[in-house]
DNA sequence: CCAATATAGATGCAGATGCATCTACCTTGG
DNA sequence: CCAAGGTAGATGCATCTGCATCTATATTGG
C-alpha cells in the first residue's frame, strides 16, 4: 500500500493549518472593524475591476471559481447590504448585471488596509525575499496540473 | 499606507487555493467511496491513539484545536453513525469517555489508503526531496509566532 | 418554425459553523 | 460546610455550504 513520507504529512497539515490560521486572523480583524468577510472582498474587487458597465454573475463565477449557487446567494446578501445593484440585461432575459454602489466601493476600500496589513505582517515580514520566491515557486508547482 | 508586495498577494492566494484544492480533492475521493469527511479522520485517529481507555472530549479539543461546540456536535454525529461510544466518567460527573467501536476503527482504516494516495499523488510526487524540505521549513516559519 | 437541449440564475433541504448561552458538576476559599 | 467561581459539555439561533433541482430564457438541429 502506498504510504506517504511523514514529511509529506507534515507539509499537508501545516499547509492547511497555516492557511486556516492566516484566514482566521484576517477574518477576525475585519470583523473587529465591522467589515464584511474576506469572501466579499474578492467579489467586490472583481466587480470593481469590471468597470462601470458591471459584470454578469456567470463571469464572476468563472473568474473567482465560486460554485454557482454560492455566488448566487452571496450576491443576494451583498445586494441586501446595499453594496451592489442587480439590473436586468437587455438582450438576455435570463441574466442580470451586477454593479458596485458607492457604498460597495467604500466598503471594499475600507477593507483593503486591514487585509493588506495582515498580509504584510503575517507573510511578507516573516519571509526573506528568496524564501518568498521559493515558496511561490513551490506552491505553483503544487497547484499545477492537479 | 502599508501595501503588500504583489508577490505576497500571490503567495497568499496560492497558499489558500492550493490547500483548498487538495482538501476538496481528498474530500471528493472519500465521498466517492462512501466514507466520512476528513474531519472525522483526525478525530477517529486521535481516539484510536488514545488506546482502549478512551479519551475525554476536552482532550480531543486540545489536541486537534477544535472549537468546543464543533467537537461536541461532531462527536454526536460520529456516535450517531456508530463509530464511537460515549460513556460516563467515574469520578467526574460532567465528563464522558469516548471510545472507538470496531466499526469506527474499520472506517478509519478504510479512509487511510485513499487519504494516503491523495497525499502522495498531490504533494509527494510533485516535489523533489529538497523542495519538500524547503517547503516544510518555510511553512513552519509562517506558522511560528503568529 | 419548433422540439430538444443548453445556459443563467434561484432555491428547498440537509449538514456544518460561529457565537452566545445554558446546564450540570466540580473546586476552592472563607 | 457552602457560596462563588471554574470546567465539561450541550444547544438555540443565525449564517453558510453542498447538492439537487427548479424556473425561465436562449440556442440549435431538423
Amino acid at each position: 500500500m502506498i504510504t506517504p513520507d511523514p514529511q509529506t504529512t507534515r507539509i499537508w497539515t501545516s499547509l492547511l493549518n497555516t492557511g486556516q490560521a492566516l484566514l482566521e486572523g484576517i477574518e477576525s480583524e475585519l470583523k473587529n472593524n465591522n467589515l464584511p468577510r474576506l469572501g466579499w472582498y474578492d467579489v467586490l474587487l472583481e466587480i470593481e475591476k469590471a468597470g462601470p458597465n458591471g459584470i454578469r454573475p456567470y463571469e464572476l463565477k468563472e473568474r473567482l471559481l465560486l460554485p454557482q449557487y454560492g455566488l448566487s446567494r452571496m450576491l443576494g446578501r451583498i445586494a441586501e447590504a446595499g453594496l451592489i445593484t442587480r439590473e436586468e440585461v437587455e438582450n438576455d432575459g435570463r441574466g442580470q448585471t451586477i454593479k458596485l454602489t458607492p457604498k460597495g466601493l467604500a466598503i471594499r476600500e475600507a477593507m483593503w488596509p486591514i487585509y493588506a496589513e495582515m498580509l504584510v505582517n503575517s507573510i511578507q515580514d516573516k519571509l526573506s525575499k528568496s524564501e518568498a520566491a521559493e515558496l511561490e515557486r513551490i506552491l505553483r508547482k503544487l497547484g499545477a496540473g492537479s
